[in-house]
RNA sequence: GGCCCGGUAGUCUAGUUGGCCAAGGACGCCGCCCUCUCAAGGCGGAGAUCACGGGUUCGAAUCCCGUCCGGGCUACCA
């Protein structure tokens, strides 16, 4: 979150006026309310086995009733450690309204009585999340969908703890892989580190991540976030579940890197070429990447991408197997070009582009035929960044002598 | 099984009060242009019986009913 540039008012790690703010330290709490909602009758010790209780939940679902969670308890044998489990009136309707969804109804007719206190004591996410909702007064729940059938439970619990006041609810529509399941923390690739690790940029994720379940309008993809939060509302919010699709985070990535100047691109490089093994991190490499930065702005989607296009100006590559076609035969055509560049005056791209060109006219060869024997020589490789900026970034002495090498 | 939610092109979406939608934008895809490669950029194109079937209406993607498909919940998971 903090590489997304996104922080928070209160949290375990800077405190505020509602802590503690971790669940194991407010389990006293939440034992509490679990006990004095006993007293009050809202809840019940449990004592019942899980054995007790899932067949209870079979012979339920055959006979095409909600579990009588309450009547297996009285049954149960007394000793050990009860759970406390809260009691769902089986003759109301509950509803609320949801910012994104809608009024939603249920039937609690159809709810079974719930657990609130494991008998070890511990609170199940119903109890805990209640309790603190309530204590720390928390005004909106903005939440998955996952946890929309979970609202009327806590809604009840609500009630039975005397809370008079509702929160906004609004259930944000779930995050699917391409074969339409939803994504999650549990089982997934999908941790922003690893987008970080692969090369995104977090202007674009989050760019990225808005437009998935919302829009700013009907034809605006590139925005800040501060764009994005001066339009946003809650009511805008689609209700259908929105698949990742990490081609169109691509285009985005692109155009944030594209905006980028090339001192910004030099330096989020680094770390993405020392993982490649070029020399980087040093006065003279970031001094190489400010100046092919400019070259690389618009060929790139993510920054991964950089360090096999510019390893070529750290060290002498291997040319692969297309270089290697390329290059046959062309002795006599490389040994003009390196005589034709070291007479140059000055080493720039223009006046590079201009020797070349000229020998090429001279010897009446297409332009392509003309580069890519010499991109093959130089750089090892047939797609490189433009070649007249690579020779005078790469410079006289170690260009000649790759031309000649390839020889 | 029961309860709840969802369903516009391969994908993200516009469409909220029915007519301006014989459905708009974007990614991707295809083609052309530019061009030293790859990109980027420009231009053009294909791609949606608005899940399906009924109904209401002069008129429905938008309202109603049914069906199908998908997901969530139905846990002493969260």
């Amino acid at each position: 979150m903090q590489w997304l540039g996104l922080d928070w008012d209160e949290g375990p790690d800077i405190g505020g006026p509602y802590g503690p703010y971790r669940q194991s330290e407010r389990f006293d709490l939440y034992r509490e309310w679990a006990h004095k909602l006993v007293e009050e009758g809202f809840a019940y010790e449990d004592h019942s086995t899980s054995e007790d209780v899932e067949r209870e939940r079979e012979l339920a679902r055959s006979e095409g009733r909600r579990p009588d969670h309450r009547a297996v308890a009285e049954r149960a044998a007394r000793d050990g450690q009860p759970s406390i489990r809260f009691i769902v009136p089986p003759d109301r309707t509950m509803t609320f309204h949801d910012e994104v969804l809608g009024d939603i109804s249920t039937d609690l007719g159809r709810t079974p009585d719930f657990v609130i206190l494991r008998a070890d004591g511990t609170p199940t996410y119903m109890l805990a999340v209640t309790v603190d909702d309530v204590a720390m007064e928390i005004s909106h729940i903005v939440r998955g969908n996952d946890l929309m059938a979970s609202t009327p439970r806590q809604l009840l619990l609500r009630e039975a703890m005397g809370v008079k006041d509702v929160p906004v609810f609004a259930h944000l529509p779930l995050i699917v892989d391409d074969k339409g399941k939803p994504l999650s923390k549990r089982w997934g690739d999908v941790s922003v580190a690893a987008y970080r690790d692969q090369g995104f940029l977090p202007e674009a994720m989050l760019n990225y991540l808005a437009l998935l379940g919302w829009s700013l309008d009907d034809h605006t993809n590139i925005f800040s976030m501060d764009e994005a939060i001066a339009a946003f509302d809650l009511a805008r919010v689609n209700k259908n579940p929105a698949a990742f699709d990490v081609t169109k985070l691509e285009w985005i990535n692109g155009h944030y890197i594209r905006a980028k100047t090339p001192e910004e691109l030099a330096h989020d490089l680094v770390p993405f070429c020392v993982a490649e093994g070029l020399a980087a991190d040093t006065d003279e490499g970031r001094a190489t990447l400010a100046t092919v930065a400019p070259l690389l702005t618009e060929r790139m989607k993510r920054l991964t991408e950089a360090p096999p296009m510019i390893r070529f100006l750290f060290e002498r590559p291997a040319p692969d197997d297309k270089a290697l076609k390329a290059l046959e035969n062309q002795a006599e055509y490389l040994g003009a070009v390196a005589t034709a560049l070291e007479t140059i005056e000055k080493w720039t791209t223009a006046e590079i582009e201009a020797a070349l060109r000229a020998l090429a006219e001279e010897r009446d060869l297409k332009p392509k035929k003309a580069f890519q024997p010499v991109r093959a020589a130089v750089t090892g490789t047939l797609v490189s960044p433009p070649l007249f900026e690579s020779l005078e970034i790469l410079g006289r002495d170690e260009t000649l002598e790759r031309l000649r090498s390839a020889i």
